[in-house]
DNA sequence: TGGGGAATCACTCTTTTGGGGGAGGTCTAT
DNA sequence: ATAGACCTCCCCCAAAAGAGTGATTCCCCA
């Protein structure tokens, strides 16, 4: 049985164009649709296998769309089609759940690839999209170096990002209480935050350790 | 010019075999070699576009042999070229700059793909790794619903994770200060932990909220 | 050779946290 | 209606952490 797809775009033209491509090759599409905010019912009734979604429509936002897909039907692969190629919405598509990430430029063939390779468990996403999420994993010496840390300062920050105490950071790296204290006030000092709580965020967050 | 290329692969036969096949395909293997110990020096003197490099070698392995190259020359591509599929490993080469991950049960065809890709900016990844990449970024709901998080108390874990002391959570939810510690207190029993520092490091690299 | 940073440790003082209670309210499900 | 959750707030007390100040080494480098 042919591969069932849903799409949700704003664009009628571009909509009925991708339409028709699909159907062209032997795809069902079960329906297409100008906003996301019935896609948890839709994906419900229709059970498409795919679901083709942008992120800017009237209503919500394909981010949410993809939410509310995942929660209604978790299976369901959802690749985002759109031409935003930002950090912010790309990591907030992902987080949502997302299981492919393509842009606009993408060519018909690799489209038919990418709806192919997300059916086989893959997760298609355009070569620039792709770099950006490994990107994010670069972690390390960057930010270590951005703050000046200093190699025992480092080491005392993987501690506590671990949720040691200053006892147990002492114990540890068998120093004095006050000797820890110390390189984490100045810590706290390079990477601008008050308390240790602060440091874990921004160490965490930033992959600093 | 052709695509200088660097091989980093402990098994002779396959060295040499994927030497060969570049080199039919017009490429200009630099140098392959059985171990990445000297991978710093080598990059730095014979200056390849492109690295192939294997995780399981004798001496240094590929993980600590990606750093080494990405020190001594970070804008060098290296695509791991690998059995291993486990995310232990996955994620310790893309933190340390890996710019793609290929299974070693990837196509000739595919891998000549793949360093094109590369070179050109993108980040090749077989399905599965990209799959895994992927769901590494799923969030929130996962987390929270594994340690039973009651909504207000993800919403003051929230806060918590961003640094706020209990003070300013209970004025930023409009809430007294012995209820967000109430909060706290059930918030550090269901995660297993004994303090903030703790309850924090869990909550971002677990990504419960 | 003198300055400066890093690393080490010490003391005091105040604020923040964590752990132990308890108590009253709502809401849901049985 | 009764039990069990959340959510809300309160008290006490001890431990931990933060802020300030200062001192001693060691090593690098100008």
């Amino acid at each position: 049985m042919p591969t069932r797809i849903a799409i949700f775009e704003d664009n009628d033209r571009l909509r009925e164009t991708l339409t028709h491509l699909l159907q062209m090759n032997d795809y069902e599409v079960v329906g297409n649709y100008g906003r996301c905010d019935e896609a948890a019912t839709i994906v419900r009734v229709y059970k498409p296998d795919v679901v083709l979604m942008d992120i800017d429509m009237p209503g919500e936002s394909g981010i949410t769309g993809v939410k509310l897909i995942k929660e209604a039907r978790p299976h369901t692969a959802v690749i985002m089609y759109t031409v935003f190629e930002d950090d912010e919405k790309l990591f907030q598509c992902l987080c949502a759940g997302a299981n492919g990430y393509l842009l606009k430029k993408t060519s018909p063939a690799r489209l038919f690839d990418a709806i192919q390779e997300v059916l086989e468990g893959g997760a298609p996403m355009s070569p620039t999209i792709a770099r950006k999420v490994l990107l994010s994993f670069q972690s390390g010496a960057a930010g270590a170096k951005k703050y000046d840390l200093s190699a025992r300062e480092i080491e005392v920050l993987q501690w506590l990002t671990k949720g040691y105490s200053i006892k147990s950071i002492a114990s540890e790296m068998n120093l004095a209480f006050d000797t820890v204290r110390s390189h984490l006030k100045n810590i706290y000092r390079k990477l601008h935050v008050n308390c240790g709580k602060e440091a874990i965020a921004k160490a965490i967050s930033e992959r600093i350790v």
